[in-house]
RNA sequence: GGCCUCGUAGUUCAAUGGAUAGAAUAGGAGUUUCCUAAACUCUAGAUCUAGGUUCGAUUCCUAGCGAGGCUACCA
């Protein structure tokens, strides 16, 4: 039961009746009433004051008279200014309860049915996953989980990024100085065992420039006859040719990388419907360039490169195949869009990547729309800024990347540090306990980088992101275990959970009507968080209710309520906010515990 | 240089063009014979600058200052 939707055709049938002015129930802004005034909504009449040709106060009060007469749904208002405040009826509350607690938001909502393929991830295979990957998993994870809640069919995919001179790189590095080091006989993580020779690799090159020009080589020529150097792009050419050593080479290693990627992925909980490989994509596209060229959106300068020319658009000029008639990203991006919609059919197709592309997939969508494909409509670029260190961005070079099986690690030890010092689960098995840590670690870890916009870039500062305490995963997740152990002792009592125990003639305390509102207000806050690719607003709603919940549990008594019916109802009460905060966190990606 | 973001309490974040700009943390003061104090209550503290549009601007427009990104025949 939605009030918002009955306040608005009132509003409707107001206009029709007061004023003689038609408009759809739609149109009709409401907004919440601020904490110092009496009421929940609030209407502003200012921009209408040219229809009714009355003064804000007059155009108000007949509104909030008709309303109040007709909606059946208000008990009273008041006027300030041009702000007409509305205060819902007590049965009407206790109605949208009932309604909600047989239905909750989640299963109100109507289905898009849209198939939607959300590309997230996608790591390259040289080095480990870091922070800004986890932003960018988290986001996509969540943005996946709320177009499914919101009804839509959605397929999680990530494309790896497994060849290239990078990849090179590393297999070089090995070759030299690997001495047969493998996960097994290391006891690295396979990820962090290719990371270390990419890492290598750098020192060892610009080692050998640095002799090069002791030897009176200039810089430039160095860098580009170092060894080292000439026998990546040898690896790469070989590797395009399918040379049995190098494809061989190439095989393990990146064998080794998912086995490390496959790990980190399980701890923190996300996973993907489909993996989509550049060695397999690399090739495509190709045929799309000949398309372009064909109808004339592309064209070939004279020494062989094709190009297209946006400038018109306000965008540049942009290569897409090189004079050797190699192909280049935006190539790749061109075929694999086209791959995709291929295989799935999508209605829309969201790319989860950092802000630092932009530009790429602006020109991207703009060249596919050009091409006239059908699905170009339904392209997203679900553009997250980056996540930067209280000592500045995140530089690789200079060491100060934070490891994402690190972060976890920490948080983890965090978890148990501070739960041991509170001493709660004393009785849990060491199995129970490891598994509570770990939910903590990861809880306070995605919350803090999901609560933020995630157009922003945000700062990642490690002190705070360990807090437990205030806005934080751990702060809802306490609320939901507070609220398990009134729902253990409610069974013990025999009190029925399918009731919502609800008597249309109460008045409510404050805290009670504070709460369900909350709880009414998220079917909205779920189609609004589908709508913008934002699991923000879903962690601020969760975080509100959890707010709303202490308050209601530090003001009025569940068990010690001598009315039976009351302290049923202030149990379903519970009830229904922990079946919504188990909801809205699990869209997060986070789990609750039923103690801590 | 050109193009694109972003400047809000000490700090990290909120605010479909609306009321006295909300939270959280850090600071100060309190709450536990009572359902989990990882909680709750009170207190103090902010819209980069200058113009403009509007009944009304943190939000829209222009300029300036400051921060970041993009601007490769890299991905």
């Amino acid at each position: 039961m939605n009030i918002d939707s009955i306040l608005k055709t009132s509003f409707s049938k107001a206009f029709k009746e007061l004023f003689d002015y038609k408009i759809p129930p739609a149109d009709i802004k409401l907004q919440p009433t601020n904490r110092e005034f009496e009421g929940s909504h609030t209407f502003i009449v200012f921009p209408f004051l040219k229809i009714t040709k009355k003064r804000p106060e007059e155009t108000a009060g007949l509104l909030g008279s008709f309303l109040k007469k007709s909606s059946g749904i208000i008990s009273s208002y008041n006027v300030v200014k041009g702000f007409l405040n509305l205060v819902i009826n007590d049965r009407t509350w206790l109605e949208s309860f009932e309604f909600d607690y047989n239905t909750p938001a989640w299963e109100q909502v109507t289905a898009n049915k849209q198939k939607i393929m959300v590309e997230y991830s996608s790591p390259n295979t040289n080095k480990p996953l870091h922070l800004g990957h986890l932003r960018n998993n988290f986001l996509g994870y969540s943005v996946s989980e709320i177009l499914k809640a919101t009804g839509n069919n959605v397929d999680k995919v990530t494309l790896v990024n497994d060849r290239g001179i990078h990849i090179c790189k590393s297999m070089v590095a090995y070759r030299n100085f690997g001495n047969g080091e493998t996960p097994d006989n290391s006891g690295i993580k396979g990820d962090h065992l290719v990371g270390k020779y990419y890492v290598r690799f750098d020192q060892e090159y610009k080692k050998q420039i640095e002799e090069l020009v002791l030897e009176g080589m200039p810089k430039e020529e160095a860098a580009k006859s170092a060894s080292l150097m000439l026998e990546a792009q040898d690896y790469l050419v070989r590797w395009e040719k399918k040379d049995p050593e190098v494809i061989e080479l190439w095989t393990k290693m990146n064998g080794w990388v998912y086995d490390g990627f496959n790990s980190t992925y399980q701890t923190i909980g996300v996973d993907f419907d489909k993996t989509y490989y550049e060695s397999e994509t690399y090739i495509l596209g190709r045929d799309i360039v000949a398309e372009g060229l064909e109808k004339g959106i592309f064209y070939r300068k004279t020494d062989g490169s094709v190009w297209v020319d946006l400038s018109d658009e306000g965008l540049d000029e942009k290569l897409l195949l090189r004079s050797d008639g190699t192909s280049v990203y935006m190539t790749q991006d061109l075929g694999t869009a086209d791959l995709k919609y291929r295989e799935s059919g999508f209605d829309q197709s969201v790319y989860v990547v950092g802000n630092e592309q932009n530009y790429h997939f602006d020109v991207l969508f703009m060249i596919l729309r050009k091409l006239g494909r059908p699905y170009a409509d339904g392209l997203h670029h679900l553009s997250y800024g980056m996540v930067d260190l209280p000592s500045g961005k995140m530089k690789s070079r200079e060491g100060t990347v934070v490891d994402a099986d690190d972060l976890v690690d920490e948080m983890v030890e965090t978890a148990r540090i501070k739960t041991a010092e509170l001493g709660k689960i004393d009785d849990f098995l060491e199995k129970e306990a490891e598994h509570l840590y770990k939910v903590l670690a990861l809880g306070a870890l995605k919350y803090f980088l999901l609560k933020i916009d995630p157009k922003k870039r945000m700062m990642f500062n490690p002190e705070e992101s360990i807090q437990f305490q205030g806005h934080t995963g751990p702060f809802i997740q306490y609320t939901y275990a507070r609220i398990s152990a009134i729902l253990r002792k409610a069974l013990e009592l025999n009190i029925d959970p399918d009731q919502p125990h609800v008597n249309l003639e109460w008045d409510l305390h404050e805290t009670e009507r504070d709460l369900i509102a909350t709880l009414n207000e998220y079917n909205n806050d779920m189609t609004e968080a589908a709508e913008n690719f934002a699991p923000s607003i879903i962690a601020n709603y969760c975080f509100e209710l959890a707010k709303n919940y202490n308050r209601f549990y530090t003001e009025v008594s569940i068990f010690k309520e001598n009315n039976i019916d009351r302290r049923n109802f202030r149990v379903s009460l519970s009830g229904l906010t922990a079946r919504t905060i188990r909801h809205g966190m699990s869209l997060l990606g986070i789990v609750v515990p039923e103690r801590m």
